[in-house]
RNA sequence: GGGCGAUUAGCUCAGUUGGUAGAGCAUCUCAUUGACGUUGAGAGGGUCACAGGUUCAAGUCCUGUAUCGCCCACCA
């Protein structure tokens, strides 16, 4: 019979009941804190969470990426690690404000403009404030063992002071700088955006070629062709062998007559319709490079709301997109169109959030620059010495080169080096109000860059904030109280370990090494194990407009965090995309019934039973305590090389189809009619494999596993910090 | 234009350094007053996308092709 205390082993497991309480317990054992875990747990094991966007709620893909890095994090700490794990938000400035701007602009009818800079920022961070403990909230129903006395937000105070001061100090060192280069324009959002959040749309649109003095040039934008004077021909071009470089000549163009200039730059490409082409510099970043190489004007002929400045003449003022069709009119009638292609296919350049179409705009902005020598001070990357001389872009290719940053798949590591051999000065300031303001003051022609306002009347302070990227790329130091010299940073940085998702590969990944290589010397983690994303079941992306989105929530409502777990991990290969299927979760479910029963089975027959000392075994239990410690040094060597998703899948199988469907069926006999010796060998092992499996769950499926563990008796130790089973 | 990934059972996917093809779900048959509301035993189902190559041996390594998906790029 099963005691008073077991009944509740009698009705099916309900996670609903337990799940709530369970995390209660953990987070007032303090065991989330490694400074409050046992004595045994000595060398550090540090993670940072990747910060959800403070603003939406959390989708599947973060159920995911949490179930993946909960599962380290708990398998670690079971080893004996110091483990931290660090939660957090970003404020995403950009996507926040846009969201709240959004929102005012239906509810109210009004702009950000009508209220005001104070007003506006005050209710993004209302908006944000609200959001943040829906997510938080979710992320501990995920069961995620986080640190959250250790709780950071890109935008408090101590990251605050972090991001100033990363700032001053590349300032310092030169590597931050003013000036007027060409940037993404986003006219929608008014502000401009980086390389990366960019997205190109193919597009079919009219191809035009044009008359141009002598020449035949091509363009799918007539409507900045207002200003071109320079016409740029390869140097090797025979064609156009007579014409030198400087050599000038007149023609007839949109209003009227102009004087331009022959170029010869490699730049060109001959076998590119004619070879020929012109070049707007101030509204292409190919063709300012041009300019720049040359020395040439770049005269801006669009304004940053995307209409025509003076230069268009009768044009003037008109939207870009209306004038189009009117100057190519003009142009026909002057009979400069030679040709129209109707069906050219090419790329449109957008933004990433407000879907606008980018304007590449000449703008004085400030930029880091990775292609520019600096000393670094201090290195304990493996191939770069303190004092040496270095670029930003040496530094984030050697960190990974070296293998100081552990990429377990390799695939990951050629897609970095890439998008760093196609690096450009990453420009850092944005025209929005809620985000980090750029610390620097300005006072006639002075420019003063500091933690706080310099003293004295008249310093005003640069109206732009920095790109988000910025704070999130201090984050595993910014977290750990960097620029001061904490216990913490000493302790947990480098981090261990760092779970993103692909997408984030050169928005964040890359940006971390390089403010961990600059300010601290160091990698930011040790192991970057980049994961894919979470599709539905036909691959398709979670989207509203699809309306397939799925709420993790929900999941865990109808089946349990830990059965979502499962579903999330077993027999996903990690970097791959994965293909959700509810079935699955199900599917796991009915495994968390099955631990269950199991538990009830062994307690009803095998309570007597004294654990602390090994009878006398029958051979055919030692085998099956062979058996399992084999399986052990298996899931352990899965484990430790990454391969979750192998592990949780062998200790699933070996639970429900050997130690139930066999071990527990043969075990009836004996228990039944068994000599006392018998019952005692059985009994025993019925127990050991039982805690054995609940150990080697307990990454996977933290809740039950820990509900029945505080049901065994003589349990001192909550499962959490128990001891991984030992592989010997 | 460059690169990456995928292609394995009806569906969703695993398959580690090469050693006789696996799981879950679904289907079918039988059993079941049982630790199991969510059970068990068993069955059917795969020329591992295609074509070559290396090897005693290839789902796995190499070359090429096809289809799908993704990423990067300043392609007038």
């Amino acid at each position: 019979m099963i005691s008073s205390m077991h009944e509740k082993f009698l009705k099916p497991y309900n996670p609903k009941e337990t799940e709530s309480k369970i995390y209660n317990a953990w987070e007032k054992s303090g065991f989330f804190n490694p400074d409050k875990l046992p004595k045994r747990h000595k060398e550090p094991f540090t993670v940072t969470l990747p910060p959800p966007n403070v603003t939406g709620i959390l989708h599947i893909g973060h159920a995911y990426e949490s179930s993946l890095q909960d599962a380290v994090v708990r398998y670690k700490r079971m080893l004996g690690k110091k483990v931290l794990w660090v939660p957090g938000t970003d404020s995403a400035a950009i996507a926040t404000q846009a969201r709240v701007e959004k929102n005012i602009k239906k509810e109210e009818k009004k702009t950000r403009h009508d209220l005001g800079r104070d007003e506006l920022v005050k209710r993004v961070e209302k908006y944000a404030k609200e959001s943040e403990s829906t997510i938080l909230n979710q992320i501990r129903k995920m069961g995620s063992s986080l640190d959250w006395s250790r709780y950071a937000y890109t935008l408090d105070e101590k990251r605050s002071e972090a991001v100033a001061t990363a700032f001053k100090r590349m300032y310092d060192a030169g590597l931050i700088y003013r000036g007027h280069r060409i940037i993404n324009w986003d006219p929608k959002g008014q502000t401009t955006i980086s390389d990366d959040e960019v997205v190109y749309k193919e597009e079919a649109s009219k191809f035009y070629y044009l008359q141009y003095g002598p020449f035949v040039i091509g363009t799918a934008r007539p409507e900045t062709k207002f200003g071109d004077k320079y016409v740029v021909i390869h140097p090797d071009d025979s064609r156009y062998k007579n014409y030198k470089h400087g050599d000038t000549f007149e023609l007839e163009w949109i209003n009227g007559p102009i004087t331009a200039t022959i170029i010869k730059d490699e730049a060109s490409d001959i076998e590119i319709g004619s070879g020929v082409m012109t070049i707007t510099p101030s509204h292409s970043a190919i063709d300012f490079e041009i300019a720049e190489r040359h020395n040439l004007d770049k005269e801006q002929i669009i304004d940053k709301y995307g209409k025509l400045l003076p230069i268009a003449g009768e044009f003037e003022g008109m939207k870009i997109s209306d004038a189009r069709e009117k100057i190519v009119e003009k142009l026909q009638k002057k009979g400069l169109v030679v040709k129209v292609d109707e069906k050219y296919i090419h790329n449109v350049a957008t933004s990433e959030r407000t879907v606008a179409i980018i304007e590449p705009q000449i703008m004085e902005q400030w930029f880091i620059a990775v292609d520019k020598k600096f000393t670094i001070p201090h290195s304990e990357i493996p191939g770069i010495k303190s004092g040496s001389e270095i670029t930003l872009k040496q530094l984030m290719r050697i960190a990974v080169q070296s293998g100081a940053i552990e990429m377990p798949q390799r695939r990951f590591k050629k897609i970095y080096f890439h998008w760093i051999d196609n690096l450009h000065d990453w420009c850092i300031s944005r025209q929005i109000w809620f985000g980090h303001r750029i610390p620097v003051w300005y006072k006639e022609g002075d420019v003063y860059c500091g933690l706080e306002a310099p003293k004295g009347a008249g310093w005003k302070q640069d109206t732009d904030v920095l790109d988000t990227w910025f704070s999130s790329a201090l984050w595993t130091f910014s977290t750990l109280g960097w620029p001061r010299q904490t216990k913490d940073l000493k302790t947990f940085h480098p981090t261990s370990f760092m779970s993103p998702a692909y997408e984030i590969l050169p928005l964040w990944v890359s940006r971390m090494i390089l403010m961990s290589g600059f300010h601290l010397g160091q990698v930011p983690f040790e192991t970057v194990m980049i994961h894919g994303l979470v599709r539905d079941k036909s691959g398709r992306k979670f989207s509203k407009s699809l309306g397939n989105g799925i709420d993790p929530i929900d999941m865990i409502d109808k089946y349990g965090a830990d059965a979502l777990r499962m579903g999330l991990l077993v027999g996903t290969a990690i970097g791959n995309d994965i293909n959700f299927d509810e079935s699955k979760v199900k599917g796991y479910k009915h495994f968390a019934n099955k631990i269950w029963n199991v538990t009830r089975f062994v307690l009803e027959n095998t309570e007597d039973v004294d654990m602390s000392k090994k009878p006398k075994l029958l051979d055919k239990d030692e085998k099956r305590i062979k058996e399992l410690s084999l399986l052990v040094q298996e899931i352990t060597k899965d484990m430790d090389s990454f391969r979750f998703y192998l592990a949780a899948e062998k200790i699933y199988h070996y639970f429900w189809h050997r130690f139930a469907d066999v071990i527990i069926e043969e075990s009836k006999g004996v228990l039944g009619n068994g000599s006392e010796t018998e019952k005692v060998s059985v009994a025993w092992t019925l127990n050991h494999i039982l805690e054995t499996s609940l150990k080697l769950l307990h990454p996977f499926m933290p809740f039950i596993t820990e509900e029945i563990w505080l049901h065994l008796d003589n349990k001192k130790n909550m499962l959490i910090v128990e001891s991984w089973p030992d592989t010997k």
